[in-house]
DNA sequence: CAGCGGATGTGCT
DNA sequence: GCACATCCGCTGG
């Protein structure tokens, strides 16, 4: 048939999954080094998908106001405090879904939400996809989550296993981009934790959702 | 571009 | 029982 065999890591031109380790670290670090990463998404039927991640935002333990891991280990939040490299995806204002990669050791709770992604415009066999040019396709973290098909259903899928259709890989020769640091989005609530530098995103880049600068 | 409604899971009371 | 939420798209000025 016409779609030649991948390899049985399934990778993006050989790329494989970013391993365990590279998510049981500090969620600071983590959420700033996956600035220019590949984001692989892959559904049965469908085109898979290829996104290079231009915004996150870290998410810290129950000391951060502003975490979902504030209260605790709850039924939600429960996945936060577990082992990295899974990922964590809620509902928001009833009709959004976002998406966060857990971080840290077991038993510490952490998560990186994915805000916004640039298309990257070819399959895994690097012909070109549809709508390469669209930077307000996965711009903000509940389109993206809509665009990618992903739902509470793929909440607590193994982020290091190709076979779980969505992973994260290095881009082959990929520069290194500019990070920028700003306060989160829409954390007002948060106290202090407010105030705090966790977002980071790729300065000046059209497919970044919230404020692009830090002067404005 | 500021303002606001939408729709429902979540966690506290 | 209920206020609120890591948001988005549409409306009116």
């Amino acid at each position: 048939m016409s779609a030649a065999p991948r390899g049985a890591a399934g990778g993006v031109a050989g790329a494989p999954p970013l391993p365990r380790s590279f998510y049981a670290r500090p969620t600071e670090r983590v959420a700033r080094e996956l600035i220019g990463k590949l984001l692989v998404r892959r559904r049965p039927g469908r085109v898979v998908q290829i996104a290079r991640i231009v915004e996150v935002e870290a998410y810290l333990g129950q000391r951060d106001l502003a975490s979902h891991a504030r209260r605790g280990p709850t039924p939600r939040s429960q996945i936060m405090f577990g082992a990295p490299g899974h990922l964590y995806v809620y509902l928001i204002y009833g009709m959004y879904h976002c998406m966060n990669l857990v971080t840290e050791r077991e038993g510490v709770a952490g998560a990186v939400l994915i805000r916004a992604a640039e298309p990257v415009g070819v399959d895994l066999d690097g012909r070109a996809l549809a709508q390469p040019g669209d930077h307000r396709l996965l711009r903000g973290p509940g389109k993206l989550c809509r665009e990618l098909g992903i739902t509470l259903a793929d909440k607590g899928l193994d982020l290091t296993r190709a076979e779980s259709g969505l992973y994260l890989a290095i881009e082959a020769g990929a520069r290194r981009a500019a990070v920028a640091r700003s306060v989160r989005i829409g954390v007002d609530y948060a106290g202090d934790w407010a105030q705090r530098p966790l977002r980071f995103f790729v300065p000046g880049h059209p497919c970044v959702s919230g404020p692009r600068t830090l002067a404005g």
